[in-house]
DNA sequence: CGGGTTTGCGGGAACGTTCCCGCAAACAAA
DNA sequence: TTTGTTTGCGGGAACGTTCCCGCAAACCCG
């Protein structure tokens, strides 16, 4: 129950010694013999003690927190999950907090952390747009238009293109062609949505393949999903569903499954939207995993790099940790 | 560009006034004329000030900052989610920041916050039992058993019951008399699965319904779903779908309307843990609605009020921001 | 053995706040 | 006028670190 934790000073008293020497030791500068050393090391966690955040923040003024800013989508936040947990564990590896921004946070508190990261940052949010125009350090992960953009410091994104492409390919290697794709109507639209839409369409093109583009709303009733998939199946005649939200790829399962077909024999299924526990791992569906936990530590790794050496210039990195997941 | 933000001295310095008045004059304290308060605070804003967190947590020993635990369920995400932008809400209302506590963070980092909001610990989640251990004030939302229990300084729990039996009741009162559940297959067994599955049985005995248990793994694919509604529906001649698991009454829907069943007039589909897009807000099924978001504030609440009176005793609220969504 | 260098450690200031006082001026009560 | 109280503000210390110094003792080399 004691509510006040032990100081460098405490050590320092214990010991005999003086609080510069007790902090070198514990910070690995400064000239200390080794047995001092291990004995101040030994004695600080008898004494249960841990340096006091504030304290070293103040002095060094650097906060060891890094903010993570999260999109107010209500779908796919599995995936903002596990990307959010790839960041903590990513910043406990480097020493720093994650503290949880939202939307309409106001930008004041921003000013307690070291950088953000932005996951997918909608060309509108004000938000990000107030953190670059105060001059917060800040990591885009997907690549972030909207003002003050060319204020943003790191940019991390992966290869979407190509994954998906993998993924069309592989559909195409297994006779099927008329893959239709399931689109999200995006209101927002990020650059995610617009590039996938964009790769599907020159695929096709390439391939002489007419496009099948149904779109689907957002936040879609089981209902619409349904009459969806009915849709590209019965009038589209399609022979595989590429679906571009999270959870479609294995919903659209249910509904094949539901009416007697077989997926990976009658039809095919692809996600371009992987990382659903549902979808990742399931071996009847071609999925994009993302690996959102990498790349979530990737990120963190990034804005360190930024942080540390923020005159840089704005520097972009390919994120190369996500892998497609081929059916059959 | 300007990487050193104004101080207290720099405003003190501008009005020629002590830093003292000034601090008084932004914290509200102190004796100071109006005028004057209206003048620092205007040149405050001015200058863009923003106070130093570091510098006043060392002063006043409050951190500003509480943990927030989210268990590492592969399911549900979505209403951990919604309840951790509730608490971040709620935070930034009370001046808290929240940082986000991952399965497997060093204790260590636990002590740079004022206290914890657990959700749905599981009981042999070390991380929890350490910061108890180490007594940080900790609130649980559900009941927490296991090591440490009896340091909980708050528990927060919603009316699981009373609205459970709302749904049953009202599925009754529709007609159907052959409710099946779909339970959660739970290997580390949350209270809120165990007392789920004896609200469910207890129900039945009392009117006289023979219980219909139809267990779901909890990371099912769309096959062991589509299965399972089956053997419920034709098998186990089942009239109305109750769902245990996030997600799995949309999934339902997906089956029956597929098999051509209309939903709310073949069958009748429920969930207990509602609060999913797909879910909460769709008509055609009755869903509990946990109000993530105000759960999470309420969470933060609670934990304000114990961290400010620590020694108060072991607190139990209830939230009674839930409710239900009856269909038809 | 005398000069210089290295080693091991301590003193003190500083980071930006808050808070306890003190103190003069203004004001009220006698 | 005298005494007491309120008002408005400032000085200084403290919170726990880190870091720049300084300074003895030990060591090295010729």
């Amino acid at each position: 129950m004691a509510r006040t934790r032990a100081t460098i000073l405490d050590i320092a008293r214990e010991l005999g010694l003086s609080k510069t020497t007790v902090s070198s030791a514990l910070g690995g500068s400064g000239r200390i013999s080794e047995e001092k050393r291990a004995l101040i090391r030994e004695t600080a966690d008898r004494l249960g003690y841990v340096a006091n955040r504030a304290a070293r923040s103040l002095r060094v003024s650097r906060v060891g927190t890094i903010g993570l800013y999260i999109p107010p989508i209500a779908r796919s936040l599995a995936f903002y999950m596990d990307f959010a947990f790839g960041v903590t564990e990513g910043a406990a590896a480097a020493d720093y907090d994650v503290t949880l921004f939202a939307r309409g946070l106001t930008p004041q508190r921003a000013f307690h952390v070291d950088g953000v990261i932005a996951i997918d940052p909608s060309p509108g949010e004000p938000l990000v747009a107030a953190l670059l125009d105060d001059g917060i350090p800040t990591v885009s992960v997907g690549r972030y238009t909207g003002p003050g953009e060319e204020r943003v410091l790191g940019t991390l994104e992966a290869h979407h293109t190509e994954l998906q492409i993998q993924v069309l390919d592989h559909l195409l290697s297994r006779g099927r062609k008329r893959p239709a794709l399931l689109a999200v109507d995006d209101a927002i639209s990020s650059s995610w949505a617009v590039d996938t839409l964009n790769t599907y369409l020159d695929w096709c093109r390439r391939h002489g393949i007419e496009p099948r583009v149904h779109e689907v709303e957002g936040n879609a009733t089981p209902r619409d999903l349904v009459s969806a998939v009915a849709s590209a199946v019965d009038t589209g005649h399609a022979d595989a569903l590429v679906c571009g939200a999270q959870g479609h790829a294995a919903q659209s399962q249910l509904v094949l499954e539901s009416r007697g077909l077989t997926v990976g024999k009658d039809l095919d299924i692809a996600s371009f939207a992987g990382a659903a526990a549902l979808e990742t791992g399931n071996p009847l569906i071609s999925a994009i995993d993302l690996a959102p936990r990498e790349y979530g530590a990737a990120a963190t790794e990034l804005l360190d790099a930024v942080v540390r050496d923020p005159d840089a210039g704005p520097v972009h990195r390919w994120f190369d940790g996500a892998s497609v997941q081929l059916a059959g």
